[in-house]
DNA sequence: GTCTATACCCAGATAGAC
DNA sequence: GTCTATCTGGGTATAGAC
């Protein structure tokens, strides 16, 4: 990994555990074991390197949840497979959790790949819970946009539920109440 | 509203707003027209306010909730007043949002008045829901925890979809989900 | 590409006058 | 109770040597 890399890396795991607000050039620095003109050779400064670690982190995520929703199975099975796939719950979600950072939302170039994200996901979802109604897999009733919005909300809910007591337990209990959810669905 | 007051409100708006790493005395001072001398004379420091901020914006929720819980109506109805009520959804949940701030959740003061609103609030619910079983109103098969979670989740997660989208529409969508979910456990 | 020196501003807090 | 002065440290970045 070279030292661009290293950079990028760093920011990413400090942008995971403190926020943009509370990441520091400095400690950026210290993480990678690189010093300040290396940093600021290869970026023009801390939004920049930002803006290229969360690119980096979406498109991580968005990799994984297309594992599973590309894999084999039901439809249901697919998302089952998304929504059970361990998390580290007491970290947060590595994208999520920048949408309640003031630092990102207020810079247009941070929070645009934040949004992009969620937005693919939800999609992605409503297409999937879409086919599995039209294939006869899922009730006709069920509105695939409401749904697949509840679903990421269920996710998303379960990283602050479990952060706030501290056991990952409450992510799974969140994810639970989520796959009942969507059994009462299958025909 | 004396000094005292002004302070925690002006604080609260800004924990609200931009966090606790990103909320500086300075910032305190100027919302609340107040200067340095009044504010370390009525408190010990930034740690100190913010934990009178905090336990007051729990104490609101949890009464807030309460309103909802001990109301009219059926316990099916009660929740959907909760879920339902208007929220301003873009910009979080005051107490929820804390969960994602390293500067709160590194601080046990900080911490604990987060963590007891939502261990009192999936309670309440699980009691609720587990009341309405027992009456008959919901199906016998439904877990009482999980689905409390679960509908937390909901709440904490469309803020940070509505967040995500820059559109209050994000939260209805995850709470119409939501809704969906426990209509189908009504007997 | 990487290093060190330097600069400026703000965070956070203390001290003592009024 | 409130004000102003003052202090230490860190955030963030630039300049120029190597």
């Amino acid at each position: 990994m070279d030292t661009r890399d290293r950079l990028i890396e760093s920011t990413r795991e400090l942008l995971w555990e403190r926020g943009y607000v509370g990441t520091s050039p400095k400690a950026i620095q210290e993480r990678s074991g690189t010093g300040q003109g290396s940093m600021y050779h290869h970026f023009r400064g801390k939004p920049d390197l930002a803006r290229a670690a969360i690119r980096r982190s979406a498109d991580e995520l968005r990799d994984r949840a297309e594992d599973a929703f590309a894999g084999p199975g039901t439809v249901v099975e697919r998302i089952g497979t998304y929504l059970g796939r361990e998390r580290d719950a007491l970290k947060g979600c590595p994208v999520g959790r920048l949408t309640q950072d003031f630092g990102v939302m207020a810079d247009p170039e941070l929070r645009r790949p934040v949004e992009e994200t969620f937005a693919w996901l939800i999609d992605r979802l409503t297409g999937l819970l879409a086919e599995g109604r039209a294939s006869g897999e899922l009730d006709p009733g069920l509105d695939p946009a409401n749904m697949a919005s509840a679903l990421v909300a269920v996710v998303q809910g379960g990283y602050v539920l479990a952060c706030a007591a501290g056991s990952a337990t409450l992510y799974a209990q969140a994810v639970g109440g989520a796959l009942g959810l969507l059994a009462g669905h299958v025909r």
